[in-house]
RNA sequence: GCGCCUCUAGCUCAAUUGGCAGAGCAGCUGACUCUUAAUCAGCGGGUUCUGGGUUCAAGUCCCAGGGGGCGCACCA
């Protein structure tokens, strides 16, 4: 580099993004190496915090036993006064236990520099024996300590809660802070253990697909695009991965599921991030109402492993409790919104009906009386029905409900109702006033599937950046016979949510941030 | 993408009409052998997001940019 004002030393970028705290510590980190470790190899512990605490569940102050430990945690709590030093130690789960150094145990000198080295955030070894503190804390009475790793940075104040910002960049330090966030990582684990264990239970095996695709398909939606170097040719983060699923089903995989990621370069805001965990499953010989069987087993199951008391009622961040127990009902989508078209209808003579004939501008005028706007340029009868239903029903769901039979123009890779015309076997689950999941009885003619293709192509031709291309490769494996099938997508970050009652930055461990 | 709000010490937050940039916790020095966010005495710590502008004087007002939040649009 000609600009040597450009570059930086990296003992000038250390020195450059620091403060007055950091540098103590980077000088008690010095120290201790010159006397020995700031970051030794390994410490000897014998038991754990939490072992401790649930060995010696209620001690009587003052109380001592001969049980001795050798534990480590991260200090979260120093109270140094002259001769009996205090400080609180925590472990990875959050459990916590105090400590106790003395002059009389551990001597003049290792009192000396457990008070200047020791600071709040350093991992700390200690060892000595169980003891209730007069106070009747739970205590480990030191006889030895070492620090097991120095901190440079101080922790932040763990008396005033984080703020939002900080916590989502700094997620390591929110689980330091908060069990909440140590909990969802938790839950979040047990759910998808929940899950794959209930599919193992019905006979399902999981795959992976591509996350980078030639063709964009498997839902509608905007694909964030890439470059393939080795290929030379534009690819696509997956929007979906029912492509490819439906390929494995073409391919004898019976029962398939895939939990993984999807991407989709639309808005972010408290329900939608840009890259999210997506369940889907495919039960070949099943239909619509099998798969919604299906659904609500995983979900209840799901439930049992995310409560605290096993229970299938779960407990929101707000102390609302939501029950997921029981057989869920399921409404008809022009049934339920004709109920309450017609309670909302003020008019002289009969509530307007609303059906799969309904002509576009009729439609149109239903919507404009109560604001909704649509793009005309892509509005459809499924559209405007969709969003009628959302006006009109959706507000009113309280427990879990699947709604039935949507407008075929909507779907276009679902199978036409069996006996109502113009309707297409879905299902849309409804928990908490947004939609959890959704479930089709699967669309098998590949003739039919070739026109849908097509629809979706002039679509996007119109400019819908959200229209499916023709996937050939996609058609050809269908033209050697899919088996008639179920099938279900649902959000993991979103079952998250409907059990924790928490938004979705806080369901996602690391969520994507400028 | 559009509109509104917001950004101050390591963390959480104050700062009157434009008039010396502060507190709590954390840190440093000292005292204290049973503390629970210990207490007491003293001390240090700031590019007020960045860059311009107005003004005798800008954390505060104006312009541009950046981060974040909320609403609308789009969507799961």
């Amino acid at each position: 580099m000609s600009d040597a004002t450009a570059e930086l030393s990296a003992e000038q970028q250390l020195a450059a993004d620091t403060n007055e705290q950091r540098e103590v510590r980077l000088a008690k980190r010095d120290r201790l190496i010159a006397e020995g470790e700031a970051y030794p190899v390994s410490v000897p512990v014998t038991t754990t915090i939490a072992a401790v605490r649930a060995a010696h569940p209620d001690l009587e102050a003052g109380a001592e036993t001969d049980d001795e430990v050798g534990i480590a945690g991260r200090v979260v709590h120093v109270r140094n006064t002259g001769k009996l030093c205090f400080a609180a130690i925590q472990a990875g789960d959050g459990t916590r236990i105090q400590i106790m150094v003395s002059l009389a145990a551990v001597g003049e000198t290792s009192l000396k520099r457990f008070k200047e080295l020791v600071d709040l955030g350093d991992h700390l070894f200690v060892h000595g024996r169980v003891i209730a503190s007069k106070r009747g804390e739970l205590s480990v009475f030191v006889d030895q300590w070492q620090i097991a790793s120095k901190a440079i940075r101080p922790l932040p104040n763990l008396h005033s809660e984080l703020g939002e910002e900080f916590r989502v960049r700094n997620r390591y330090l929110d689980l330091i802070a908060r069990q909440q966030a140590r909990q969802m990582v938790i839950t979040r684990a047990a759910t998808n253990a929940s899950l794959r264990s209930t599919f193992a239970a019905h006979g399902f095996t999981e795959i992976e697909t591509p996350m980078l695709q030639t063709v964009h398909g498997g839902a509608s939606a905007r694909p964030f695009t890439t470059h393939s170097n080795a290929f030379d040719t534009e690819l696509f983060l997956r929007i979906a991965p029912e492509l490819f699923l439906k390929r494995a089903l073409v391919g004898g995989i019976d029962r398939v599921f895939e939990i993984n990621r999807n991407f989709r370069n639309e808005g972010a805001d408290s329900t939608h991030s840009p890259e999210f965990a997506m369940l889907e499953a495919y039960e070949a010989y099943g239909d619509y109402n099998s798969i919604a069987d299906l659904t609500q087993e995983l979900i209840q199951n799901a439930a049992r492993a995310a409560s605290p008391d096993g229970s299938q009622t779960v407990t929101w961040a707000d102390g609302t409790r939501y029950d997921f127990s029981g057989q869920w009902d399921r409404i008809d989508l022009y049934g339920s919104l004709n109920e309450q078209l017609a309670a909302a209808y003020t008019g002289e003579g009969q509530a307007p009906q609303i059906t799969v004939e309904t002509p576009i501008d009729q439609l149109q005028a239903l919507a404009d009386a109560v604001d909704l706007k649509l793009d005309p340029k892509t509005a459809t009868h499924g559209k405007y029905v969709e969003e009628l239903w959302e006006h009109y029903v959706k507000p009113g769901l309280e427990r879990p409900t699947f709604v039935m039979d949507f407008p075929l123009d909507t779907s276009p890779l679902t199978r036409q109702h069996r006996s109502k015309p113009g309707v297409v076997e879905k299902w849309d689950l409804y928990v908490r006033g947004f939609e959890l999941a959704t479930g089709y009885s699967e669309l098998a003619d590949p003739v039919v599937q070739r026109q849908r293709f097509v629809e979706q192509s002039l679509l996007a031709a119109k400019g819908d950046p959200e229209a499916m291309q023709v996937d050939e490769e996609f058609l050809a494996a269908m033209e050697y016979g899919m088996p008639p099938a179920g099938g279900m997508g649902m959000g993991i970050d979103r079952l998250l949510m409907a059990l924790t009652g928490l938004g979705i930055r806080e369901t996602v461990l690391f969520p994507l941030v400028k």
